[in-house]
DNA sequence: CCGTCTTTGTGCACACGTTCACAAAGACAT
DNA sequence: ATGTCTTTGTGAACGTGTGCACAAAGACGG
């Protein structure tokens, strides 16, 4: 099948961690607010505090852009907010396609983060026949017959993938074929996609699982015993899989969850 | 201020690695998908390849959780749905509010993940007096007057902020005042939380920024050269910090951006 | 009951990310 | 000029996450 990758191989871009490229983005908005109150230098101690992160990460993320502050005093705010752009892109201007404008994608089209940062919305794209043509955020709707052509027309490389998670691999693809060599995710579906192209994605179920397993997590420790069953078990494991946990390692006193296995 | 933790501290909760927590979701969206077909069984081979990881990556998770596998056969379908149900703590029911009912949070009150697995709306809470009882996805708006007996009587421990920046923080420690524990940030702005309140959140921008980057690196390798000047060179450098940019190590030629789309 | 064949579970080595702690750079006062 | 004081930039130690590769578990056929 030669699909290609899933998730991007965590290229190290140039020297740059992908974990501090995540944290650019944090800053530079920090930076931006500081910025328009006329504030002229930071400390990476106030920086950082004002991004929620240890000041020391903040420096070494900062030592791999270059050597931009002063001993003594600190960061220039104009001039990292400069640099910051500029590593990140975003002294160009991006055209972005929305495809899928059902709710998610009307509210996202109407988000006005977009345009504040070199993004621009060059069209909207839905499937339904009916929805061509209305404006949504002073935006016309197009039909997904024209995206190819709206892909080419406009440079698009940064696609933004609001559809029913049935329709999400179709589009992917058909934007990649396109041209498109970026893709934000909204669908809760794995997009498959070549190498080279990047995708990020945004899924509100897997936020909210994650949190309820440290709500649980939380809940547990401090209300322990509640030896109440919760639901039925399904039926029987395969064969005999039914022991071990720990397998002896770690985990100090016992070895099992706060109240597991019922039956 | 003693304002307290903003990031969690990655607490290796009860020894699930984080990494593993946030990817089981992803399995269970998987085997969910194999359930419904009726598969009984799946390799690690296979259920890795449809949630988009590496299958040692994925035994290995699952070894945390315990050993439900057969060795030979795969792992019984039914049987690990319901253990990674239970792990995340889908098997019972969690009342989640959201505040912010713009088009961003009208948007999430109508998503359907919610109630698929075990996430109630109990709530939609906004600050527009306007707003007071119309209904939203069916559920009727009520006023943030009412956000701590709203939380209380629904016993609400997790939240959802989707207001604009500026009222999140203030949002944000109502919940956490009324006992609110964990919460799923949509507004661009880092929250300042008390220890034991888990933040995560979901950036619209950041991700469009971290995709810029890279997008923006693909083009600079594919056409080198192209001296072009990208825009106005902020004002100057604090004072002689105007060097270096790998300090002799790698990046060859220059020490400049790989260069900047035309136009 | 034994041999073969598939697939798990995991030890190990390596890559990546985080944090500490401190030398060196520079501002600023005297 | 020289000294002091602040704050950066980074070497080094540590912790977390990833992936290979393989022994052992068990299914299954004869």
């Amino acid at each position: 099948m030669a699909t290609g990758r899933t998730h991007r191989p965590a290229t190290r871009s140039r020297g740059i961690p992908e974990a501090t490229v995540a944290r650019l983005p944090l800053y530079l908005r920090a930076l931006t607010a500081l910025s328009e109150r006329s504030v002229p230098t930071v400390s990476s101690e106030e920086l950082a505090a004002a991004a929620g992160v240890n000041s020391a990460k903040l420096r070494k993320d900062f030592s791999y852009l270059g050597s931009y502050g002063t001993r003594g005093v600190g960061y220039d705010v104009e001039y990292l907010v400069y640099q910051i752009s500029r590593e990140l892109g975003l002294t160009q201007d991006w055209p972005v396609v929305i495809v899928g404008i059902g709710n998610l994608g009307a509210a996202l089209a109407n988000y006005g983060g977009f345009a504040s940062r070199g993004f621009r919305v060059a069209a909207l794209i839905d499937a339904d026949p009916s929805m061509a043509g209305k404006p949504v955020a002073g935006i016309p709707v197009q039909h997904t017959d024209d995206l190819e052509a709206i892909i080419e027309e406009n440079g698009v490389s940064i696609g933004v993938i609001a559809t029913p998670a049935g329709a999400a691999q179709q589009v992917c693809d058909r934007l990649v074929a396109a041209g498109v060599t970026s893709i934000l995710n909204f669908a809760p579906t794995v997009l498959s996609v070549p190498e080279g192209v990047d995708v990020r994605k945004v899924d509100l179920s897997i936020e909210l699982q994650i949190l309820a397993f440290h709500e649980q997590r939380k809940a547990g420790e401090e209300a322990p015993g509640e030896g109440g069953a919760d639901t039925t078990p399904p039926a029987a494991p395969p064969a005999a899989a039914v022991r071990r946990r720990g397998e002896g390692s770690e985990q100090g006193p016992d070895g099992d969850v706060p109240a597991v296995m019922p039956a």
